[in-house]
DNA sequence: GTTAGGG
DNA sequence: CCCTAAC
């Protein structure tokens, strides 16, 4: 509802889309429909092109679409028999919608643990066990529209109610209709609906910029236009991940909209519209994924699973320089000691080395002691391809170094393989010097102390 | 807790 | 130097 009491009243259905109040973007009714429909659908389109999608908000999509971890719920209901949401938005959102849709069915194919099929189906048979359908869902006599492109992509779930008003007219009261999607893995549907928003309206979306909200409930915008049209279409939608609440309401004097809040898009999804958008690669294939290596619910893990850290995107602008706060420069001195060490105790026992010769370098540790000799065998092996070179302290890190712990360093590299610096005269040596085993991979295996 | 390996 | 999986 406005507050001031000055209704505004647009006439073109395009328009009616999105009034902007308090900074927010309205998104339209039928872009509610549209992407209420469109997330429960499967995605069918073998191919479909996102130009106009892509390109459109992309800032915002990056900024905006920051949504994990999200659960997913609808609730809307609908007057029936109010002339529906066609009458209000007329063809006139088609274009913008299809943009929509084709974003959205991108984003079902991006994002790794959506299972469109299955999930769909199912939330659609809640869907339909709630509301009491005559037909079933997806058979619901539903007319598409005259664009070719929606037969693609998914006319077959599109929601009667909203977007097909008229075949829904059994229905003569509103109904509410929840939808509780809570399997969904990496808030496929959350971050799809917030993508929606945001391709949708951002170019129009001046709001405040809603990133980084993870795991807090949602702000909620208060948003209001008017349609002109007489009939009050009621849709309200939820998006939930612990009662994260986005409601749109449409009546007679306008139309009430609880923004969610939007979270930072999946660092994967990051990564894929990146790659994506810098490849110029904008033709997203959509539908069954028949050579899609990220089909991760398919793929078997292999070792320990991993810890499911959400990781926020600022983390990973971390400077290199941030990342190495601590370094210290390795002298002469501690490298050979390092080397000293490691010819007394052999590769791999970094604590004991950092326990007996480093124990007063506390800035030192056993992985740093191990990423020293790492390097230093990196740079000896690099050192014996280009002896001139090193010779005339050209180019490496072991320039800095005498003769003499080169030599050393050559010396136990050969005597103590490191794991992919391994030297070629001794890949076929399956035991070192010491008699240390080694597994299949040149690790050295753990051995005594006592050794 | 330690180590390997990748970044 | 940092992170993480594997052990």
């Amino acid at each position: 509802m406005r507050t001031d009491g000055k209704p505004l009243v647009i006439k073109k259905p395009t328009d009616v889309k999105r009034q902007r109040v308090d900074g927010s973007i309205v998104p339209g009714l039928e872009d509610e429909a549209t992407e209420v429909e469109h997330l429960l659908e499967e995605p069918q389109s073998e191919h479909i092109s996102v130009d106009g999608v892509l390109c459109f908000g992309k800032e915002s999509i990056e900024k905006h679409l920051k949504m994990e971890d999200f659960s997913f719920a609808f609730d809307y209901g609908w007057k029936v028999g109010c002339g529906g949401l066609d009458s209000i938005h007329g063809q006139g959102g088609d274009d913008l919608k299809l943009e929509v849709l084709d974003g959205l069915l991108d984003e079902v194919d991006e994002v790794d643990d959506i299972h469109a099929t299955n999930d769909f189906s199912s939330t659609c048979e809640d869907f339909l066990l709630d509301i009491e359908f005559p037909e079933k869902f997806s058979e619901l006599d539903y007319v598409p529209r005259e664009v070719s492109n929606f037969h693609n992509s998914s006319s077959e779930s599109h929601s009667p109610g909203i977007s097909g008003s008229n075949s829904v007219g059994g229905i003569s009261e509103s109904s509410i209709v929840t939808v509780q999607e809570s399997n969904y893995k990496n808030g496929v549907l959350g971050k799809m609906a917030n993508c929606d928003l945001h391709h949708t309206f951002g170019s129009k979306c001046s709001c405040p910029d809603p990133v980084m909200e993870t795991g807090r409930p949602s702000i909620q915008h208060d948003v209001d236009f008017v349609e002109s049209d007489d009939e009050k279409p009621l849709v309200s939608f939820i998006l939930s991940n612990k009662k994260v609440k986005s409601s749109v309401k449409v009546t007679k004097g306008g139309t009430h909209l609880r923004q969610k809040r939007v979270r930072k898009p999946t660092r994967r999804y990051i990564e894929e519209f990146s790659r994506n958008s810098t490849t110029g690669k904008k033709c997203l294939k959509v539908g069954p994924k028949e050579d899609s290596p990220q089909v991760p619910e398919t793929q078997p893990q292999r070792g320990r699973p991993r810890k499911i850290v959400p990781k926020l995107e600022f983390e990973r602008s971390k400077t290199a320089c941030d990342r190495r706060k601590h370094q210290r420069m390795w002298t002469l001195a501690e490298v050979i000691k390092l080397v000293d060490g490691i010819a007394q105790y052999g590769v791999g026992r970094w604590t004991d080395i950092k326990k007996l010769l480093f124990a007063s370098s506390s800035y030192r540790t056993p992985v740093d002691l191990r990423d020293k000799w790492r390097n230093l065998l990196r740079s000896s092996s690099a050192h014996k391809h280009n002896m001139r070179e090193v010779e005339d302290n050209t180019e490496l890190n072991v320039r800095l170094l005498p003769k003499t712990v080169v030599c050393r360093i050559r010396e136990l590299a050969t005597i103590h393989p490191y794991p992919k610096v391994r030297n070629s005269n001794l890949s076929s040596k399956q035991l070192t010097t010491e008699g240390a085993p080694v597994n299949s991979h040149g690790r050295n295996l753990r051995w005594k102390k006592s050794n």
